[in-house]
Formats: structure tokens, C-alpha cells, sequence
RNA sequence: GCCCACGUAGCUCAGCUGGUUAGAGCAACGGUUUUGUAAACCGUAGGUCGUCGGUUCAAGUCCGACCGUGGGCUCCA
């Protein structure tokens, strides 16, 4: 018999608590719902579970799946599993069944609740297996030794219902597939992570730093580093300014006035670092966002409906202030550099601007060959007291970015009431090169902040008119995306991004001038060229060349001195390929140019 | 911010239950070698064991605070 994939997973969850509760008798239990890739289980039992208790759990839950313990299942009237979960002595379960009793549901906001069977009104039901009995709304497998291959991983703290206020339970995660490949093939793609973790390559091949004296999730980058990022953000402008975008520029820094008008300060004033004056009393913060920034630029003269679209463009740096714990190498930082822009326009030009950004993101991520997603949150319009703007303009803006979608020929997922209040958005998700799904870049309709800074245009009929804002990022943090790329590639950058292309290997030391004139020849042609003339043997300079994952080398001796031909290897490939050095700079730029 | 784990040379790691001058490999530096496709050889230097405080005759090792790093705190009977 076999069964969908969560309903084994939960099973699991079941079976971790059951095996939990024979090793830890007072253990007092949470949820433990299924989840991607597996489940997890909340405990309590009264002190730190260590890595050893992992594996214990891990070996028990063997045991119970061996055992094939039936689940089965009761139904009975709430009060009654009440009276059984305190004999139980299991008070989070109390406190789930008096929601359920007062509430009808467990859930937490009023928009998940409504899928109560009418049928359990006034009654749950519970399942046992062996001695564990949870209440559960099933459904099961039918006994322990179905619930495929199972691997106990990793334990976090976690809030009782995510409330930072309730007391802390102690999760512990399982990973949970229908057989062993499958298992074995997911635990190789964490494997496989981690072998490309960006924090240890970004070490490894000296692309960024931080310091404890700048501050946790503030990193700086190397030369090399730098070498990365400016390439990538001169490939999207490449892609943008034949739009007619044009750069703009603003400080780090505003007033506090800025974001109470843009409503920013009310929203996020706990993530933002606050700057104060002692030549003034003006109260100061770093830029969060640069969207009332550019406002203020679009504002500082009158426009007419002839000026629009206009479009501002800037690659620039904000700053938040997460909390500590949610740092997190270069995904999760407290500066982090956007590639923003925002364009200014008459409703009837939203559709060749959104088009436009939608060409500009789809040339950019197939330059890396990741295949994209993509997500439409709307309105919902049942519900329009939520959002701001008529019903009228957001149906249109939907109908308007739908309709784009299909004519590129894309399926669109539509996320029903997911828009923010001030307008709806596409979402863009990146798969990598180890299938995992990334969301980048984004575009996003805004009715708001045009009206909050009463921005306006003179129409062709001399009346006053509101412009529309689209924000849009391609690659949405630099920071974040430079992570990504790092674990897309492993490393090995393809040759447009290397911040080193072309390494020069001299065989011995009578070769390293003229290699280095070779070098400099290179370098005149915008090839990133290095000479290693360090005093090692080929073998090495090649070895550590490939370690740091320099595409292309050039091993200079005595041959390449006296005839006029290069020997070429080019990174991972043991065959050498013997060129004339004007073809080889011609072949170099046609790579670097097709971003090969 | 909260919970848990971790922090020994630039990097990767040893250092047993607290007990003499804290070790190794790679990297760096010096010398010899002048090398032809993934590691030549010899030597030198480099650490207030994250920081500060405490316990002890004695602390890298135990305790506390702070700093930093990692996992998680969204998945709902």
C-alpha cells in the first residue's frame, strides 16, 4: 500500500514522538506537522537535547518501525479528550483542544481557519501508536513500518505557535522520503550545498570579509569580490539602458520626515539604524529603501504626460537593522546594495514598461542558464477596504501583467489576495544549478507612494494627474546574489564573471619577462590576466591555478618564447590546445562577449 | 532579540577526565632547485587558545558576561 508523501511524513512525526516518549517519560509535546523534505516534532523535556539524544531518537524510531505498530484511531466528544490530554499530562494539547472547543480551530489568524469538517463538529479525533497517544486530525498510515526512510537531523529552539512571548520548545527535524534513494539523493544535494556554501568560497577565493570591529552583517568586499559584482551589475545595465533608464544619485542618509510622509517609519521603525545631529535637532536614518528618495528627484520640478515614462536607475546600498540572529552570510545582511529602479508613468504605459523590465529579466537569468517561475500576487477583489486604489485600476493592472505572462508564452501562478495594499506584483523564482528555487528578481505596481508625496503630471488636457511608480530589481540584494552565483557555479566561474580570466604559468624564471609582456598584451585587450612567477614547479602553479578556479591558463616556456604559438588548458580539461596568440585573444572575447 | 551549538597560527584541524616551554599540514618568509600540465627539497617565523572577569596551588580545558560564527524561531491538532 502506499500513501501520499505527507500523509508518511506526518506518520513519521507521530512515530519521533512516540519514540521520544519511551526515552524521555515526562516529554511533553507540541505539534509536528510534515513539512518539505520531511517533519519535525516541538518538545519539551525539561532541558537540551544533545546530539546524542539525535541519534537515540533516531535508533528508537527504528525500533518502532520494526514493531509495526498499528495507528488507530478514535473519535471522541472534545471534553473528554480535554480530561484525557491533563491525565496525559500534556498542557500544550490542552491549550490546542480549548482552542478548538472555543474557536472551532487551531489556527491562528482567522483567514486559514474554515476547513472544519462539519462532521467532527464538537468532536477530535486521536490516534494511538502504542503507548503514545496524540491528538491528530490523521490521517495515518496504517502502522509504524510505512513511513519510508527516515533520518533525524537537526534540533532548533522554536516558540510555542511562533510567539516569541511563549514559552521556547525544542524542535526536532527529520528528513522523511518513500525510499532510500530518494533520501540518500536529497541528503547528497545537502551534501552538495555545503560543498558550495558561499561562505566558505567566499573565504577560499577571496571574494569578500568581515570584521568584529565593522559589525556582524556587514561585509566588504575584496578586489576580486568587487571584480564579480560590478560585472554583474554592468551586464544589467547593459540590458537596460537601451529602455531609455538613466542613473540617478541620493545619499545614504535622510530625515525621519522622509519616511513618516512614505509611511515607512511607522511600518519599519524598528529595523531601521536612527542617525541623530548634535548641530540640529533633525532626527536622521540610514536609507532602508530608495523609493521616497527617487520621489523626491521626480518631484523637484513639474512634469508633463510628454516627460513620462521617466525612469531612475541606481545601484545602492541600505541599511537595516535585522536581528543578529537572522544574519546570515551574504544572504542576510545588515547593508545590502539594490539594483533599483523606478519608473515613473500614465497608466497606459504600464504595460510596455513592465514589458520592458520583463525582457530585461528574462535576458539576464538566461545569461546563467536558471530557469524561472513565475508568481502573480493580486488583489483580492471581494475584499477591496484592504487596498488602496480602485477596484477599476487594479483590475486592469492585473489583466494588463496576466496578459503580458501569456504572451511570453509563461505560466503564471496566481497568488489570489497576495498583493501588498499599494499595488499587485510579479515575483521572479531562479532555479540553481542544484534545483533549488531562489526568489530574485521582482516588479511591483505602486499606487501608493505617488499619492502619499502627491506626485503629479500635467495631461495632455491640462488637468493634474497622478503618475503610477513600478519598482523593480533584477537582481534584487547584490549582496544575496552574488551568493547565489557562488553556489550556482561552485566557484568556477564561467569566463565573463572570473574576476581572474587568464592566468600566466611561466615554466622558469628566464620566461617570467616575457610573460609578463604576454600579461600585459592581455590586459591591454580588458583580459583579467595574472602572472604566477612565484618560484614553483608547473605542476603546482597549475595546481594552485585550478584551486582557484582561474578558467583559462597559459603555460609560457621555452617553446611558446621561441615559436609564436600558446599553449593553452583551459580549467578541468587535461588536453592542451596550441593557439597563435591573436586568435586565442579573438577566441577569449567572443566567449567573454556570448558570457560563455 | 530568543534557544541550542561552536570559537586553538592566514586556512584546515590535534590537544585524554584542569597538571611541565600549546602541536601538525597547507599558506607566508629565507635558502637550494630552473622546473612542461593538479603539490620539488631544507629551514625560519607565526598563537596573551575570541575578549573580559571568576573558581582553583594550577585553566586552552570548569563557571559567568560580552563579541563573533552557525542551525532554527514561517510550515500548525
Amino acid at each position: 500500500m502506499s500513501y501520499p508523501i505527507e500523509t508518511m511524513r506526518h506518520s513519521a512525526a507521530h512515530v519521533m514522538a512516540a519514540a521520544i516518549q519511551r526515552l524521555f517519560s515526562d516529554a511533553r509535546f507540541g505539534v509536528g506537522p510534515a513539512i518539505e523534505n520531511g517533519f519535525y516534532y516541538d518538545i519539551d523535556i525539561g532541558r537540551a537535547l544533545t546530539p546524542e539524544d539525535l541519534e537515540a531518537i533516531q535508533d528508537e524510531m527504528e525500533k518502532i518501525a520494526k514493531e509495526k505498530l498499528p495507528f488507530e484511531r478514535q473519535e471522541m466528544d472534545i471534553d473528554q479528550a480535554i480530561e484525557l490530554f491533563e491525565k496525559l499530562k500534556q498542557p500544550f494539547k490542552v491549550e490546542l483542544l480549548n482552542d478548538i472547543k472555543t474557536k472551532g480551530t487551531t489556527k491562528l489568524t482567522e483567514e486559514e481557519a474554515g476547513d472544519v469538517d462539519p462532521a467532527m463538529k464538537g468532536k477530535v479525533s486521536v490516534y494511538m501508536t502504542g503507548t503514545f497517544t496524540d491528538l491528530c486530525r490523521g490521517p495515518h498510515v496504517d502502522n509504524s513500518g510505512e513511513i519510508g526512510k527516515f533520518k533525524v537531523n537537526k534540533m532548533a529552539g522554536a516558540y510555542w505557535r511562533g510567539n516569541e512571548n511563549n514559552p521556547q520548545l525544542q524542535r526536532v527535524y527529520g528528513l522523511c522520503f518513500a525510499t532510500k534513494d530518494e533520501l540518500a539523493k536529497y541528503q547528497d544535494m545537502l551534501a552538495e550545498a555545503e560543498r558550495r556554501d558561499h561562505r566558505k568560497l567566499g573565504v577560499e577565493l577571496d571574494l569578500f570579509t568581515y570584521s568584529p570591529l565593522v559589525g556582524s552583517g556587514l561585509p566588504m568586499f575584496t578586489p576580486r569580490g568587487v571584480i564579480l559584482r560590478r560585472t554583474l551589475e554592468d551586464f544589467v545595465w547593459s540590458l537596460m539602458k537601451p529602455y531609455g533608464y538613466e542613473r540617478v544619485w541620493i545619499p545614504h542618509l535622510a530625515k525621519t520626515d522622509l519616511y513618516k510622509t512614505s509611511g515607512h517609519l511607522e511600518k519599519f521603525h524598528d529595523d531601521l539604524f536612527y542617525v541623530s545631529s548634535k548641530k540640529t535637532d533633525a532626527q536622521f536614518v540610514l536609507k532602508p529603501m530608495n523609493c521616497p528618495h527617487h520621489t523626491q528627484i521626480f518631484a523637484s520640478k513639474p512634469r508633463s504626460y510628454r516627460d513620462l515614462p521617466i525612469r531612475y536607475s541606481e545601484v545602492t546600498t541600505c541599511y537595516r537593522d535585522e536581528n543578529t540572529g537572522q544574519l546570515q552570510g551574504l544572504s542576510r545582511v545588515r547593508s545590502l546594495t539594490q539594483d533599483d529602479a523606478h519608473v515613473f508613468c500614465r497608466e497606459d504605459q504600464i504595460e510596455k514598461e513592465a514589458l520592458a523590465i520583463y525582457d530585461i529579466i528574462n535576458k539576464f537569468y538566461a545569461a546563467f542558464n536558471m530557469p524561472l517561475r513565475v508568481r502573480l500576487s493580486t488583489h483580492d477583489p471581494a475584499h477591496m477596504e484592504k487596498y488602496l486604489g480602485g477596484e477599476e485600476v487594479w483590475a486592469r493592472s492585473v489583466a494588463t501583467l496576466k496578459k503580458l505572462m501569456e504572451d511570453a508564452g509563461r505560466t503564471v501562478e496566481i497568488g489570489l489576495g497576495e498583493a501588498a495594499f499599494y499595488g499587485p506584483k510579479l515575483d521572479f523564482m531562479a532555479t540553481d544549478a542544484i534545483g533549488r528555487e531562489w526568489q530574485l528578481a521582482t516588479l511591483q505596481l505602486d499606487f501608493n507612494l505617488p499619492e502619499r508625496f502627491e506626485l503629479e503630471y500635467v495631461d495632455a488636457d491640462g488637468t493634474r494627474k497622478r503618475p503610477v511608480m513600478l519598482h523593480r530589481a533584477i537582481l534584487g540584494s547584490v549582496e544575496r546574489f552574488t551568493a547565489i552565483m557562488i553556489e550556482h557555479f561552485a566557484g568556477a566561474f564561467p569566463l565573463w564573471l572570473a574576476p581572474v580570466q587568464v592566468a600566466v604559468l611561466p615554466v622558469a624564471d628566464r620566461h617570467a619577462e616575457a610573460a609578463k609582456a604576454l600579461a600585459a598584451d592581455l590586459a591591454a585587450a580588458d583580459i583579467r590576466t595574472e602572472t604566477d612567477d612565484s618560484t614553483e614547479s608547473v605542476g603546482k602553479k597549475i595546481r594552485n591555478a585550478e584551486m582557484r578556479k582561474v578558467p583559462c591558463m597559459i603555460v609560457f616556456g621555452d617553446k611558446e618564447q621561441e615559436g609564436g604559438e600558446l599553449t593553452i588548458r583551459w580549467r578541468g580539461v587535461k588536453e592542451q590546445q596550441t593557439v597563435k596568440l591573436d586568435a586565442f585573444v579573438a577566441e577569449i572575447m567572443e566567449k567573454i562577449a556570448s558570457k560563455g
